[in-house]
DNA sequence: AACGACTACAACCGCTCTGCC
DNA sequence: GGGCAGAGCGGTTGTAGTCGT
C-alpha cells in the first residue's frame, strides 16, 4: 500500500504514522505518553472516573483513542502499581500460575497486587519463557509421578465452599502451558482467580503445592 | 569509539465478550 | 435476535538502552 506518512516525535522517540485517506479530521495520536498527557489524563479521570474511555478522551482534549487511554491508565497511571523488578516470591508465583492457567494473564496478574497483565505478559515473554525452557533442555526438577497428587492436595487446601462438592482436577494433555482444569458445580474459575482486593500474598497453598514437585 | 546484537518494556492491534437498546 | 459501543484480553511490534566485540 503506497500510503504517505509523517514524521511523529515524542519523548526522542520518532515514529512513522500512517495518514488516513482523504480524512479530514487529524488521526488520533500514537506512540508514548508526554508528563503532561499523563497528568491531563490522571485529572480527567479523578474527575469523571475511569470509564467510557471514548467520552473520557475526549474530553480530555488530548486526541488520543480511548483504548490508549485506558491502557495507559492501567498499566502506568493507576495508583498502586508497582514498578521496579519482580521479586523471587513473585517470578515463582508467575511460573506456578501459569503452569496452572496458561497464557491467561489477567488472572495471573490478579494474583499479584500492583502488577499489571501487561506487565507479567512482558515479564514472561522477556525472561521466564527461556528460563523455562532452559530448564526444559536440561534436566526436569519435576516429581512427574507426584504432579496430579499435588495439584489434588492443593485444591483441598483451597476452603471456598464450592469446593466442598465434586471436585476433580482433568488433565490436559493437549494444552501447552496449561496442564489441568478444577472441575466442580458452581466453580468459577476466574472469580477463584481474582485476588485484586487481597491483602499480601497468599502463597500458602503453592507452598504446599511445592512440596510435591 | 563504533557498531551490531540483544534485551526490556511501553504501546498498539485485532479479536472476543458483554451489556444495552 | 441483531446491531452497536464499551471493555477487556492476549499477541505482536517498535524503540531505547545495554552489552559484547
Amino acid at each position: 500500500m503506497a500510503s504517505s506518512s509523517f514524521d511523529c516525535s515524542i519523548n526522542s522517540k520518532v515514529i512513522k504514522k500512517p495518514l488516513e485517506a482523504n480524512s479530514t479530521k487529524l488521526p488520533h495520536k500514537k506512540g508514548a505518553w508526554t508528563p503532561q498527557e499523563d497528568a491531563i489524563l490522571a485529572e480527567v479521570i479523578a474527575i469523571h472516573g475511569a470509564s467510557r474511555w471514548n467520552s473520557l478522551a475526549a474530553r480530555a482534549g488530548l486526541n488520543r483513542n480511548g483504548k490508549s487511554c485506558r491502557l495507559r491508565w492501567l498499566n502506568y497511571l493507576r495508583p498502586n502499581i508497582k514498578r521496579g523488578n519482580m521479586s523471587d516470591q513473585e517470578e515463582d508465583l508467575i511460573l506456578r500460575l501459569h503452569k496452572l492457567l496458561g497464557n491467561r494473564w489477567s488472572l495471573i496478574a490478579g494474583r499479584l497486587p500492583g502488577r499489571t497483565d501487561n506487565e507479567i505478559k512482558n515479564y514472561w515473554n522477556t525472561r521466564l519463557c527461556k528460563k523455562v525452557k532452559k530448564q526444559q533442555l536440561g534436566f526436569s526438577t519435576i516429581r512427574e509421578d507426584h504432579k496430579d497428587e499435588g495439584m489434588m492436595m492443593m485444591v483441598e487446601e483451597i476452603k471456598i465452599p464450592a469446593l466442598e462438592s465434586e471436585t476433580t482436577v482433568e488433565k490436559n494433555p493437549n494444552e501447552e502451558g496449561k496442564e489441568y482444569s478444577i472441575k466442580c458445580d458452581g466453580f468459577d474459575e476466574s472469580r477463584f482467580f481474582d485476588f485484586f482486593d487481597e491483602g499480601p500474598l497468599n502463597l500458602e497453598w503453592v507452598s504446599k503445592f511445592l512440596e510435591f514437585n
